[in-house]
DNA sequence: TCTCAGGGGCGAT
DNA sequence: ATCGCCCCTGAG
């Protein structure tokens, strides 16, 4: 195991959380995998981490890019603490912070999260897992690594539904194959925020809110933050935005508010206000 | 056992 | 631009 000095980085939160579907805590470790690896991290004493990869070690580089260790986090705080429920969302979840994830990973599996509880989409993720994915042993644990993009593209719909994928599965397996065919994770990065959204929003099963989340948890977009039943319910609640406002409008709003930080907002807000946590809230008027 | 909503998107009007 | 529907699961 590497050790790593990381402060300011609330890892129970940030990899359990909505962002991601890949990690498991078990006896006191973090596991997560991806489409290539499985990622161990152990909490040490005073900001200390140690850490592993398999079945290739010691990958410093990547982990360093997938925990975006390299942003000023004091910087970004100062910039999104605009109000009270900032605030307390902050308090809720003390260093908080954003993933940068696999590409097609993020994407196949934000296409299983539409119309979906985060309990529902792990455990069908899983499911998928176990079955088309390759099995790697760690610490005498079994542990199945998110589906190759090809073995999904191959895949039968059947077996896909059989994942309780339900209407989803088609989507999954016909994105799979335009993710090959396009390399649209290569493509995109030579892209800009406009034209990365329109590429998205080509594949089926994607419309504004997963678009989001691939922007903010794998490309590294700082400005906008997914709008789903829980971004709707804070803004609208707390923040009186009209109900009825045009996605686009809703997010150049928040693009504004939060002075192009509103993925890291957005998700101390989302975090706190689906929790028990918050109670007897009043607006911002 | 039953209802209901879930990190939405699609297709028909 | 609106609206009914969707495949299934977990929670109450």
């Amino acid at each position: 195991m590497n050790k790593l000095i990381v402060p300011n980085y609330n890892f129970h939160q940030t990899l359990m959380g909505g962002q991601a579907f890949n990690w498991e805590f078990i006896d006191g470790a973090f596991y997560g995998t991806t489409q290539d690896r499985l990622i161990k991290i152990q909490l040490g004493e005073n900001d200390e981490i140690f850490w592993q990869t398999y079945p290739k070690n010691n990958e410093y580089d990547f982990l360093k890019q997938y925990l975006r260790l390299d942003i000023n986090y004091e910087e970004i705080l100062n910039k999104i603490k605009k109000d009270k429920h900032v605030e307390a969302a902050m308090e809720h979840s003390p260093n908080l912070r954003l993933l940068q994830q696999d590409f097609d990973q993020t994407t196949l599996s934000f296409i299983i999260s539409s119309f979906n509880s985060i309990k529902s989409i792990k455990t069908r993720i899983n499911r998928m897992k176990r079955d088309l994915g390759e099995k790697i042993t760690v610490d005498d644990k079994d542990f199945y690594l998110f589906p190759k993009t090809e073995v999904i593209a191959d895949a039968r719909v059947e077996l896909l539904q059989a994942h309780s994928l339900g209407y989803r599965a088609k989507y999954i397996k016909e994105a799979a194959n335009i993710l090959l065919r396009e390399d649209l994770g290569n493509k995109l990065a030579s892209l800009d925020e406009e034209s990365t959204r329109a590429e998205l929003l080509k594949l089926p099963g994607i419309g504004d809110k997963v678009a989001d989340c691939i922007m903010v948890f794998s490309l590294g977009y700082n400005n906008l933050t997914p709008l789903d039943v829980w971004g709707k319910r804070v803004f609208t609640d707390l923040y009186r935005l009209d109900s009825n406002m045009k996605y686009d409008d809703v997010r150049k709003w928040l693009n504004d508010y939060f002075e192009g930080h509103a993925a890291w907002a957005g998700q101390f807000l989302f975090e706190w206000y689906r929790s028990k946590d918050r109670k007897n809230v009043s607006p911002i008027v």
